[in-house]
DNA sequence: AATATAAATGAATGTTCGTTCACTTTTGAG
DNA sequence: CTCAAAAGTGAACGAACATTCATTTATATT
């Protein structure tokens, strides 16, 4: 039997992605997709069951990408300051190589879409569950509900992520957020949740 | 002549909004909403040019709406924690009161539908820069480049947002974020403004 | 009451949508 | 080399799409 082209299986994924960024969800037919990717309209139900399905296998590839990206190098035992460090780090620097995918996965976290998706992402939350409350019992950070905690750690991180984004999109595409200026943010950040 | 029915207006309006939060922007079609609002497609030609003139005048009409809600009472030279707790009250009560206005917000917000739109907010970033400038001068906060102090101020609050809106739609209808927890969260991102 | 004018309509336009199906091509296993 | 089976196709389906237009309806002004 014939085997399956994955060189083409990932052509039609970065172009369902790209389009989908430029364009939106509405702006994404599958017609045009192929035509985009040089298949036949038909191809696209051999990799995907129906349009809703390419959607959610769409946003399970880049969740994992992300997930996977932000914690290389991570290790739920590292010290508070270090660790969220690292895992800013990786974000940054995915966000850097795959804009596209971090406006995906942006786009689809906002939009309905997401309800009829099941979410994963239960080993990275169980590894973050770790990683702080080893921080709480080493006493380097104070104990505080989770959404406040998850609010400063990672809201304000994703609000500078977003910040960088679109400063680049929009009117300096040289733009960057330097190494200096998150570790500001950190410092702030860590301050803020000093026992 | 004929005056303009403003009932009608503002049920095509929520209809609109109520479909697009419910289905995304694919799920809203002209043809659809008509029926929904109860009047002739051709009916929502008198009142948008076309499709993409309706979604940037429902933002903008959202826009206006939360910025507004957001400066009730708010005035530039409060002190800054007093401000920010102004502002961010007025927020939450906005998305407890009109939560698929947020929605829609957010969801227009992350999709590339906002960049074939005007941003307008001018008035509303001036005066945030004057209540900056002044908790500066009197040496509540301490000074931090723009990007630094809306992630912090607004970026973790924001996030605390979601987190409500997220609880309530996916399995807790009841749940609400206390006075407590904002203020909670207020403390913190004031402590890591602190000079 | 008459009239001018904008609001409102329903049916129709041609286009594009998601999806299917009968068919051809390719290729790994025997 | 053979051939079963999956990959891949192009044309076609009815449904839904955004938008238009010739009319009809309502009403503020006179």
């Amino acid at each position: 039997m014939r085997t399956r082209d994955e060189h083409k299986a990932s052509v039609i994924r970065e172009k369902a992605i790209s389009m989908i960024v430029n364009e939106g969800f509405d702006g994404m037919s599958m017609q045009k997709l192929a035509k985009s990717a040089g298949v036949s309209p038909a191809t696209l139900y051999i990799y995907y069951r129906n349009r809703e399905d390419m959607l959610e296998q769409l946003y399970e590839f880049v969740q994992t990408a992300f997930a996977n990206a932000a914690l290389k190098e991570f290790d739920p035992t590292m010290n508070f300051e270090k660790g969220l460090w690292v895992q800013w780090k990786n974000r940054m620097r995915f966000i850097e190589e795959c804009p596209h995918y971090f406006r995906f996965f942006e786009q689809f976290r906002n939009s309905p879409q997401i309800n009829r998706s099941s979410i994963g992402m239960v080993a990275f939350k169980d590894n973050m569950h770790q990683f702080v409350s080893n921080a709480v019992k080493r006493g380097e950070i104070r104990k505080v509900e989770p959404e406040i905690f998850w609010s400063l750690a990672y809201g304000s991180f994703y609000s500078l992520l977003k910040f960088h984004l679109q400063q680049r999109t929009m009117m300096n595409p040289d733009f960057k957020v330097t190494d200096a200026k998150m570790k500001q943010l950190l410092n702030m950040v860590v301050k803020s949740l000093k026992p």
